[in-house]
DNA sequence: ATAAATGTTAAGAA
DNA sequence: GTTCTTAACATTTA
């Protein structure tokens, strides 16, 4: 379930492995989530290395390792992470097991539509984004406005799932910022008035803040007031009014919005 | 059995 | 050249 708070939540779930080393790898080295990653050295290079940090920018993460290694990974639609003890057995889906002496750093990914990747280095890996984050000083209206220029023509929807100007967001996360920004997902950001794109930046650092706060930093519910506990269901209703929510696919996926709150 | 699921990306169209 | 749309990817669940 991995949007910008669920990947900060999953980062911090091998956190317990900082500072020891790696004694062993176990990986699913034909699986889709290794694609384009040469396995036989990420298993060469990480074994005997200690891992020293994390870090998330989006829903991108790296762990670093010593020798100027690091592993790259990406949650796809079905990614999790976890520890065992040190004896668990690899399932099925577990595509990726770190072993340490106290534990096991595990990554797990149904679908697929995750990834796995591996650098060796000093310079930044080329599949490291380098997009001002949300939260972030560099997240100027200026910016914003420029971003959303560029996209002129497309649903706004549409705009706010792509991840070189809006790292972290995802579909719900999207129609939750949508909804309290009042705009309706399927306008052309062209035809956004200045009063909306404001209204529209302040729900997307409001929803990204409060979603890092309080499920990024123990996977808590998100207050009973916000669109996402309603947006699953086809009976979903507003949690302002409980207007039945309108549904479509926009942005090539499932869009939910309040017809009443949102123009 | 068919559809849909919290994502990205290649390919082709505009 | 850039932007926009859509299909495809792999598996589970309703």
């Amino acid at each position: 379930m991995p949007e910008l708070a669920e990947v900060e939540y999953a980062r911090k779930r091998w956190d317990a492995g900082i500072g020891a080393n790696i004694i062993a790898v176990e990986l699913h080295a034909t699986k889709r989530v290794f694609r384009g990653t040469d396995t036989r050295e990420l298993k060469r290079q990480l074994i005997g290395r200690r891992l020293l940090s994390s870090v998330a920018r989006g829903k991108q993460m790296l762990f670093r390792f010593g020798g100027d290694n690091s592993l790259g990974i990406h949650l796809g639609m079905s990614g999790s992470m976890r520890m065992e003890p040190p004896g668990f057995r690899a399932a099925k889906h577990d595509h990726l097991v770190l072993r340490q002496a106290k534990q096991a750093l595990v990554l797990r990914d149904p679908r697929q539509f995750g990834r796995a990747r591996f650098h060796h280095g000093k310079s930044r890996p080329d599949w490291w984004s380098a997009a001002p984050e949300i939260g972030s000083p560099e997240f100027t209206s200026e910016y914003f406005d420029d971003f959303l220029a560029r996209h002129r023509r497309a649903p706004v929807k549409a705009v706010l799932l792509l991840q070189s100007g809006f790292p972290g967001i995802g579909n719900w996360m999207a129609d939750e910022i949508l909804w309290r920004a009042h705009v309706v997902p399927n306008r052309r950001v062209e035809k956004l008035k200045a009063q909306e794109r404001t209204a529209l930046r302040r729900a997307t650092r409001f929803v990204s803040r409060e979603a890092l706060r309080i499920v990024g930093h123990d996977d808590s519910n998100l207050p009973k007031t916000w669109l996402i506990h309603e947006r699953w269901s086809a009976k979903g209703v507003c949690p302002l009014h409980k207007t039945p929510l309108e549904r479509a696919t926009i942005g090539g996926r499932t869009t939910a919005w309040c017809p009443t709150c949102q123009r």
